[in-house]
DNA sequence: GTCTATAGTTGGATAGAC
DNA sequence: GTCTATCCAACTATAGAC
């Protein structure tokens, strides 16, 4: 009945999408439950997207992996290099529970994508996603603070947001609310660790 | 044709399972494909199995999650702290490259534990037996070093498997090699950060 | 105890009416 | 361009023959 152009309809349909996946899982996202979520045909879909892999690819390009701007807030509030690691690590935690669904969809595109050929570019672009805003963090904080880190900061990137995965995983099958929080304070430790100081300050820890 | 109790069917069965879901996922298991994996007729796996759930469940609790027979051997080669620590890193490194399907497929467990009710005690299972042999190698590195860790033991084994985790997504994504050996000394030099050196005994970091 | 046959669902994809 | 109708495949589960 509602004429609308393809992008505009694909736009609708990566959103059902999005919304059953959010709800039962990426497994359950089908080209007829879609169409039934979006209030179209089942034709309608078909004749958007060519088969059912593009439409997870759009799916999974669409999701906004995490919420980076609770971390980047929380780094207003001081240079400090503790006081920044740690308000980020509570920062981490704020962003990640009103996310659980979105962040349990990031892993099963992640597990999807080393099966299926069609979801491995997406897999591999939220990895990229996530160490660049890992990365940028880390940078923002640096230069806050007027340090720089022991390691490379690409390399530090990719390992504090591994780390962070692994984090999550465990929270999203344990549930332990307090487990999580300490584990990303003792993740803020980790990398105060990979501090080097301004030249010319403070304790050397060597 | 081959008549054998309900006990060894069901072990068949499982190991059948466990054949196509290493090969194919944990979503690619069917009880048909089992039935003509184990080449039997449906009706057998559906007398030895109330349902799919429960045939699923049978699988994950059967899974070995991890080799820790390489890294507990890696710390036959010294005593000294930092040796341990790097050697199994590298043992960590090897027991993963061999196993890539089985990591791949204790993933697919952990997620799809969080949406099934049936599966949410294997995840859980799998989560637990992974912290004790954590535990188990961290305390056998302790004693063979003579060393004790600044965090209580029991949490930086939930944070060290909880790493060793997202090193290992990013790995079955990515397939980065040597990413992911780096890491796994990177998360060694971590380890080192949390020992506290014997009383009296060498320099003090601090 | 093992098998065949089949019921009943669900999903991907397409053809063709409008 | 949109929708209906339909095809075909695969799945879970069960009933009943042997």
């Amino acid at each position: 009945m509602n004429r609308m152009s393809v992008e505009e309809r694909r736009a609708q349909l990566v959103d059902a999408a999005m919304t059953i996946a959010v709800r039962e899982g990426v497994e359950a996202v089908t080209i007829r439950g879609v169409a039934a979520e979006a209030g179209v045909s089942l034709g309608v879909v078909h004749y958007c997207f060519e088969d059912k892999d593009e439409l997870l690819q759009a799916m999974g390009n669409s999701l906004a992996l995490v919420a980076s701007e609770p971390v980047r807030a929380s780094l207003e509030a001081s240079t400090d290099i503790e006081v920044l690691a740690h308000a980020a690590a509570d920062a981490l935690w704020e962003g990640l529970t009103p996310r659980r669904h979105m962040r349990l969809l990031t892993f099963e595109f992640a597990t999807a994508g080393v099966r299926s050929r069609a979801l491995r570019s997406v897999a591999h672009a939220h990895l990229e996603q996530t160490w660049n805003m890992t990365e940028g963090v880390l940078q923002e904080v640096a230069r806050r603070a007027g340090v720089t880190y022991k390691l490379e900061i690409r390399f530090l990137a990719r390992l504090v947001a591994g780390y962070i995965d692994g984090i999550e995983i465990a929270w999203l099958v344990e549930q332990d609310d307090d487990a999580a929080i300490a584990s990303f304070h003792a993740l803020a430790d980790y990398v105060l660790t990979q501090v080097v100081p301004p030249a010319g300050a403070g304790a050397d820890a060597s």
